[in-house]
RNA sequence: GGGGCGUUAGCUCAAUUGGGAGAGCACUGCCUUUGCAAGGCAGGGGUUGUCGGUUCGAGUCCGAUACGCUCCA
């Protein structure tokens, strides 16, 4: 079906027309808008409507206002976005889906979510700007019921809000219903039709089948049938039979969704004892729909953006047409900016991996707009961040906090894809250049299309694959210079490599649990893992729950069996929150001096004997996963055994997250506040600390941070951690939270110098800011001084605004600040030295300099000297081979000097390839007309270096500079080559220097002759 | 997670089957010019990212690794 283009449609006739009169609201709770008129077309503006769906449901019908969650989702690895509403509640439908269940104290929510839908499956980035549409950022407001009411409520308040509160006809909504599915043995959706038919015409209300109007989340979980409300734009109300058939004139506008059934492993649905509704509205939708507009783009959701792309460019205002690149660029641009300063405000950013990469791919598609069709040449970008925040800033006022932050790395990227432009600008033209010269149409000027030639498959593939150039200009250019392009090459090509990719996937054994199951688990009635003795470590008795293979759940794995195991009771850390997971062993015999008590299941036998390695611990859902093999014995469900973590390494690990917080808190308090954690890893090795920050941290700073921490370390401080409310805990002075992370209530608050008890009575005192506290479960030392002493190693750039510092405590921090020590007492004493073992000694230093891990402030400290160091050997060096050279020159020129005939061949002694070059430069000088052969055997490294120069007229007499080398050099046991004129080569045994040298002189006769 | 490409002087980049590490700009000195812009001559500057292998010989071939660019998921 193809799509109309608007620009036949004068626009104005799209504003609300005599047959269809806007009627005033009549609800009390709604402040009348300003300025509003009855006389004229009245139209709400995209703020004023997103204000009335929220207080439509929050004050009339006693929702609470859920703000969005984070675009970027930081708990859910198999989410690269936030898509839908339902994204935070997720948990809530999948968890406790058999219970009663709330988001905070409330049953009852409401909410806009900030949704990007670009990259993953459903990609409509290509789609984006060509219609009226397509979104790669875009709000859904969304009306909840978790177990509370159903749908007679939901179709009721959602026919109220539509046409009583704004006064949209009712001849102009339809409504779809599910229509029963035999394999399911699921019948019609009669009660939700029944319901329907008391507010709209009965045959208005149709009835689809699953893929439309049945909803699941995945495989296995919560589903149930769902009721969409379809507008139709049809000047004549006609558009009865294109409902559900993606026609740009009557389009869904909101999907009511009742959440009833529960699907089963076996596939069976089972009704839930809680039903839930979900409901989505996209926002640019309905203000199309409350505005009278044709597209999405027509709205006043726009209009800031369009202005201001129209004031930094110069280019004609926005039409509105459907086949103008003008109108197509502004969509993208604006489309684009949105979704990008959304991402980035959470804490996404462009990268070349995940989700970095969608956000470089959509950048790169608006730089390309404007570079192409509004002819912009420098960053544009950048520079739209003020708008966005301008019209986006009131629903999420998060936007207002780092704008400028947020263009400076667009600017950044959007700069350095100009670059890779220009450099796919010059590689293009040598593309052409090769298809011009494949047809032989060399430089005709003047040529129509085709005679020019074709850029061929690889080239085009090679500009997008190796160079990021991407196909659309390739192609674009092409035409301009009327060059063919061989796309179906390109595309198999590309295919190709997709294949590539894939098969090099796909191969490695996961060891974690998949969502189904992880249902299966449930199903089986095993209980989540209490790993409350995580904290303690002390070695506990847990039963084996379950083992996991990689595919399937087993009753016991065998010796050398890879697998997962889940205990009921756990010391094990798992990863979490940056911090490793703990390694160990599980143990089933002689526990306390004999065998453990069976209380498991039937079938184990008491004298069960096993070892288990714990390799890695990783929690998925509300189990604990032991990941490991099985060294000993065999493991059964059932059997008690003795988990004991290695305590060495945790205990390593503590102090490194311990500093990790004084680290946090040091940076905070020497940068001036402008630091946000993004990243962490505490491992027994050392810490890594990644953090936002405009510019290197100057050594001034990284020795202020590093002995505050020192210092917090050597007061030996008391680290308390404690659970508390967490409202509580946000009000908390001076904590500091992960951005866009999600807490528990209560949550595990730590804090160094000072009882959370003390912080929760009174929250917000100033005396907390000198401490460190933060929301975090890992496990961390009772008192501060057990680090020892924290020593930072590095410190550098991650990306744009964003550096790494790493670091490390304890005996490895320990062993650095003696390294140092020694390194610089070293650095002393070698300024004493001379000679040889000077040489030597710098040699050592400047190669120890990077190997022996000191500290970062140390480094830099210490930079200047060792270069100093480096320069005063490199001179010695140099010193020495140019005496060793000028002691072959010598020999060489007495050589020269007793020569004669056209024939010299002559052994020097000492000399490397390098002298004997030199040393040949000193005998052609002398005899040019002369063929020459030096050979020099070095007895220590057993070599012998051969070198040898031929002139033109003996070459044409048959002596070839390559073939007498190795002919000399295969006396002497080795090989070579080169040009006729000049060669080199070597050989093995010294011993044979002279047969070698009366073998070439022969060889060289014989050739003359 | 997987694939492709790259890393050579301070900067931008060369180096044809493995056989003498180079150019331009920048830098230093001298000369020319009233001065500027520039020009001439001379000179300094390189562990060819790192480690290992093959070879008589590696910037070049092979394997690892780091970093960067890029594509795919």
């Amino acid at each position: 079906m193809s799509i109309r283009v608007h620009s036949q449609v004068p626009r104005t006739g799209w504003v609300r027309s005599p047959d269809c009169p806007t009627r005033p609201t009549t609800l009390p709770v709604l402040s009348p808008a300003p300025g509003r008129s009855m006389s004229t077309t009245t139209t709400r503006s995209a703020l004023q409507i997103r204000r009335e769906f929220l207080d439509f449901f929050t004050k009339r019908h006693a929702h609470v206002h859920v703000p969005s969650s984070p675009v970027v989702p930081h708990d859910d690895p198999t989410l690269l976005f936030a898509n839908a509403g339902m994204n935070q509640f997720k948990d809530i439908f999948l968890g406790h889906a058999d219970g009663v269940v709330s988001a905070g104290n409330t049953r009852r929510v409401v909410n806009s979510q900030k949704c990007i839908r670009a990259g993953g499956k459903h990609n409509d980035l290509e789609d984006v700007g060509r219609d009226t549409y397509h979104h790669t950022f875009f709000e859904m407001l969304g009306n909840w019921s978790f177990g509370d009411y159903f749908k007679e409520e939901a179709i009721a308040w959602a026919w109220e809000l539509l046409t009583e509160v704004w006064g949209l006809e009712a001849d102009r909504l339809f409504v779809t219903v599910f229509a029963g599915d035999p394999a399911d043995g699921l019948e019609a959706d009669e009660e939700a039709e029944t319901i329907w038919a008391r507010h709209i015409d009965a045959d208005r209300i149709s009835r689809w089948g699953r893929a439309d109007n049945f909803w699941e989340m995945g495989e296995t979980g919560p589903c149930g049938p769902c009721s969409e409300i379809h507008y139709d734009f049809t000047p004549d109300r006609s558009g009865r039979d294109l409902v559900n058939r993606s026609h740009p004139d009557v389009i869904e506008i909101w999907n009511l969704v009742f959440i009833q059934f529960n699907r089963g492993d076996d596939k069976r649905l089972t009704p839930l004892p809680a039903a839930h509704v979900d409901t989505g509205m996209g926002f640019e939708r309905i203000v199309r729909v409350l505005q009278g507009k044709r597209s999405n783009y027509d709205t006043d959701i726009w209009s800031g953006i369009f202005a201001a792309i129209a004031g930094l460019t110069g280019a004609a205002p926005y039409q509105g047409r459907l086949d103008d690149p003008v109108d197509m660029a502004y969509r993208v641009i604006a489309d684009h900016i949105r979704c990008l300063t959304v991402a980035m405000n959470d804490g996404a950013a462009p990268s070349n991996e995940g989700r970095g990469y969608v956000l470089r791919r959509i950048l790169r598609r608006a730089v390309r707009h404007a570079h192409q069709t509004l002819g912009v040449e420098g960053p544009l970008l950048c520079d739209l961040v003020p708008a966005v925040v301008e019209s986006l800033g009131n629903a999420f006022p998060e936007l207002r906090e780092k704008p400028d932050r947020i263009a400076a790395t667009i600017r950044d990227e959007e700069e350095s894809f100009l670059r890779t432009l220009d450099r796919g600008l010059e590689l293009f033209a040598d593309a052409a250049a090769r298809a011009a010269a494949a047809t032989g149409a060399t430089g005709a000027t003047g040529a129509t299309g085709g005679n020019r030639g074709v850029i061929s498959a690889a080239d085009a593939f090679r500009l997008h694959d190796t160079y990021g150039f991407p196909i659309d200009l390739t192609r674009v250019m092409a035409e301009e210079q009327g060059i063919g392009l061989d796309e179906a090459g390109y595309e198999h090509a590309m295919a190709e490599a997709r294949d590539r990719s894939r098969q090099g996937t796909s191969s490695t054994k996961q060891l974690t649990l998949p969502p189904d199951a992880l249902a299966k688990l449930r199903h089986l009635g095993i209980d989540a893992t209490d790993d409350e003795p995580k904290y303690g470590g002390r070695p506990v008795v847990g039963h084996v729950r379950a083992i996991w293979n990689g595919t399937d759940f087993d009753e016991s794995a065998h010796v050398g069996d890879e697998v997962a195991v889940i205990l009921d009771r756990t010391p094990f850390y798992a990863e979490a929150g940056g911090q490793v997971g703990d390694t160990g062993a599980l143990r089933a015999e002689n526990v306390n001096g004999g065998t453990l008590p069976i209380r498991g299941r039937t079938g184990t036998a008491p004298h069960d004997v096993c070892h288990f390695k714990v390799e890695d611990t990783q929690r998925v859902g509300d189990f604990v996963l032991h990941v490991g093999r099985v060294t000993d014995g065999r493991l059964a469900c059932g059997t008690p055994v003795q988990a004991m973590i290695d305590r060495e390494r945790r205990r390593a690990t503590m102090a490194n997250h311990t500093a990790t917080h004084l680290l946090n808190h040091a940076l905070r308090a020497v940068l001036a506040g402008d630091v946000d954690q993004r990243g962490s890893y505490v491992g027994p090795d050392k810490l890594r600390f990644d953090f936002t920050a405009a510019s290197p941290l100057s050594l001034e700073q990284l020795t202020e941070v590093e002995s505050r921490v020192n210092a917090a370390i050597a007061a030996g401080l008391r680290v308390d951690a404690a659970p508390v409310a967490l409202e509580t805990g946000r009000q908390i002075n001076g904590l500091r939270a992960v951005f866009g992370e999600r807490y528990p209530d209560p949550v595990r608050v730590v804090c160094v110098g000072r009882p959370v008890a003390d912080l929760a009575a009174d929250p917000a005192a100033a005396a907390w800011a000198t401490h460190s506290i933060e929301f975090c479960g890992g496990t961390h030392l009772a008192e501060t001084g057990e680090a020892g002493v924290f020593v930072i190693l590095q410190e550098q750039a991650l990306a744009a605004g964003v550096r790494r510092i790493t670091a490390v405590t304890g005996p490895a921090a320990s062993a650095s600040v003696e390294a140092t020590r020694q390194f610089e007492e070293r650095l002393k004493a070698a300024r004493t030295l001379e000679g040889d073992t000077l040489a030597t000694e710098i040699e050592t230093l400047a190669a120890a300099f990077d190997e022996i891990g000191l500290g970062v402030v140390a480094k830099q400290r210490l930079a200047g000297p060792v270069d100093e160091l480096r320069a005063k050997l490199k001179s010695l060096r140099k010193a020495a081979q140019r005496s060793a050279q000028s002691d072959v020159v010598e020999q060489t020129r007495r050589i020269a000097a007793e020569a004669t005939g056209p024939l010299i061949v002559a052994t020097v002694d000492d000399a490397d390839p390098e002298s004997l070059r030199a040393a040949l430069d000193v005998i052609t000088a002398k005899h040019p007309e002369a063929a020459a052969m030096l050979l020099s055997a070095d007895v220590e490294a057993s070599k012998v270096a051969i070198i040898a120069v031929v002139p033109p007229p003996l070459i044409k007499q048959g002596l070839k500079a390559g073939d007498w080398v190795r002919e000399a050099a295969r006396v002497c046991g080795g090989g070579g080559g080169g040009r006729p004129d000049r060669a080199q080569a070597g050989g093995k045994d010294p011993s044979k220097l002279e047969d070698a040298r009366v073998a070439a002189e022969a060889f060289a006769r014989e050739a003359c002759s």
